[in-house]
DNA sequence: GCCATTGTTGACAGCGTTGTCTTTTTCGGG
DNA sequence: CCCGAAAAAGACAACGCTGTCAACAATGGC
């Protein structure tokens, strides 16, 4: 009891596990076994338990959790740093709510990309954080030495729109492809016969499915696949711009042109402006990820939305069910994304 | 010996303090003091021990720290959600940038705000996770229940660009008013003489100074104070938008706007491409904060880049002195912004 | 009604660090 | 060369929780 009366005196309103057990009239074992739903509780004391924890708003501590057990509670979300931040503040708004859902904490982790030390840098931060596990947005889920580094760590990680997704992790995909096959479909059956094609960074996971998308949607309408009008992007504006000067300077200038992302698609329409261009009548344009940008070019853009803070959120749930010991999901269906039909195609 | 035999057995790639300890032949507390900067140290003794935290790689246990000491080193960034997240990007990479410096961990919190219950979620924040100071980048430095609440729980916080900057607490200003004279200015110089004003959103904290910094251009120049070229914005497009139309819709319709912020200069451009307006020959547009969304836009705007990067890591720095205990600097000079000249301005 | 088995609960030792208090060392002055 | 004070170093108990293992209660088969 002298325990139970020291710890009662609630120190900077910090209400601990003895408190609930005192409350309760258990042991804090009992209690610990309670809060963290293990078994071999009968469901009466569960309940006292539970009412305890209510009354005294009790909240484990987490620095007394991690320092004990094995378990830290702490997701790591690892990223490039990009310029157009809008992919990943949904990817940031999914994993935050999805582990203020599951109890943990999340840690962010800004890399630059091409970079000889990325491993030591994750490895720093799993080792000096104690993370559990991580969340790889596009494109770090294709970078062979993140991925070689936490397998040999053994730090489980969920690949959100990864390249090449391997099979045995956990990977959150959505219907690229399918998507811009409509996309594209949408210019075909506004009349659009010649359509260019702005590829996005060969890191990405989506650029080839993307791209596959397009051409398939040619190959279902029988037009004839051309590559000069396909060029090379990396996704952001600058190479956006510069690509659709190219295509723009081609003899058989395309009616319609389809950029891989809003960003190259902003690029584009900038580029046509420049030109003296006016658009959507004498070019369309269409982009990908319905970013904010998006609806405030102009003309707006026709575009794809896809469901990313929903994707971060089921990668981060998925992460914590593993660790939570759950058995593993079959693999998550790809997510589907729309299409947002604005002013820039004609 | 015995502890430090059982400890040396480096457990999952955890160094402890025992380690260090044995490397160096003194007591973990010796240890522990030179990690923390403690005085009563022989430099000599320091030196040993410096050498064994370095051939160790020794990092302390975050957990335990936390546990056992009264410091958490976790500082928070509580924060509105926005719709364009540039400026929220950059709060967050200064936080995030000066916090590994400081070796403290940063927690987000977003939070919807007009909200009754925004101090509830803050109190349950800090109080959980052991938050140590807060940073709170406008608009949150203008809510009075967080402020309040912040100051009754004791918790230390820095507010980005607050509103009414209160004294007695740690405020990182920047040079909004100047900036928004240069920025008429350069309008006035450009042979404008019927400027629109947008204002932003009034919770805000740079609201009124940048429109105090218009009038003040205006009086500079002898140009009449017109209350009917002045409309009430909210930082977001769509206000943007609405009170470019109206300002359009007016029998002497300015030959330039300035708005408060970039995302509002984009409804403007389009409410005056959608009119079929040519700019900047019709209609002369600038901004302010210089997000992405300003080089994307056509024609690309003319606005003023703040510092908010260096801001924020200014607010984070000067939070973790004073958590150190360090003395109370002078307050900061506001930071200066730039003009950035475009060709939305003719 | 007894024993083996299973289910439920509790006592207690860590986890790696800091805070407090004690002990040892150093150093200057007589 | 010794003494006292101050500086330096160490011993040890928290911090709040989980893991392990032991104790006890309930259950079922004979």
């Amino acid at each position: 009891m002298a325990k139970t009366a020291k710890h009662g005196e609630l120190r900077k309103g910090q209400v601990t596990i003895f408190d609930v057990a005192e409350q309760a009239g258990v042991s804090i074992k009992t209690v610990s076994r309670v809060v963290n739903k293990e078994p071999h509780v009968r469901p009466q004391t569960k309940k006292k338990v539970l009412e305890a924890v209510q009354r005294l708003q009790y909240r484990p501590n987490a620095a007394a959790r991690t320092l004990s057990g094995r378990r830290s509670w702490v997701l790591g979300l690892v990223y490039e740093n990009p310029h157009e931040f809008s992919y990943m503040k949904d990817v940031l708004n999914g994993a935050l709510s999805a582990c203020e859902a599951g109890e943990h904490s999340l840690l962010l982790r800004p890399l630059s990309l091409p970079s000889p030390e990325v491993a030591e840098h994750i490895e720093r931060f799993v080792i000096q954080a104690r993370v559990e596990g991580i969340i790889l947005p596009s494109p770090m889920g294709d970078v062979p030495e993140v991925l070689r580094l936490l397998r040999r760590m053994e730090v489980p990680f969920a690949a959100i729109a990864p390249k090449a997704p391997a099979p045995g992790q956990t990977n959150i995909l959505c219907e690229d492809q399918e998507a811009c096959l409509s996309l594209t479909e949408f210019l075909i059956d506004r009349g659009h016969r010649s359509i260019g094609f702005i590829k996005g960074d060969p890191e990405h996971g989506a650029t080839d499915k993307r791209f596959a998308g397009y051409r398939q949607a040619l190959r279902k309408h029988g037009i004839g696949y051309r590559d000069d009008l396909v060029r090379q992007g990396y996704f952001d504006f600058d190479s956006g711009k510069a690509a659709a000067a190219e295509l723009l300077d081609l003899p058989e200038a395309p009616s319609a042109i389809v950029a891989s992302n809003d960003d190259m698609a902003a690029g584009v329409l900038f580029e046509a402006h420049r030109r003296g261009l006016s658009m959507p009548a004498d070019l369309s344009v269409v982009g990908f990820d319905d970013t904010p940008l998006a609806s405030r070019l102009w003309p707006p853009l026709t575009t794809v939305r896809q469901p990313i803070k929903e994707m971060a959120e089921t990668a981060a749930r998925l992460l914590m069910d593993r660790l939570n010991g759950k058995a593993a999901q079959p693999p998550e269906a790809p997510f589907p994304c729309e299409i947002v039909v604005r002013e820039s195609v004609a």
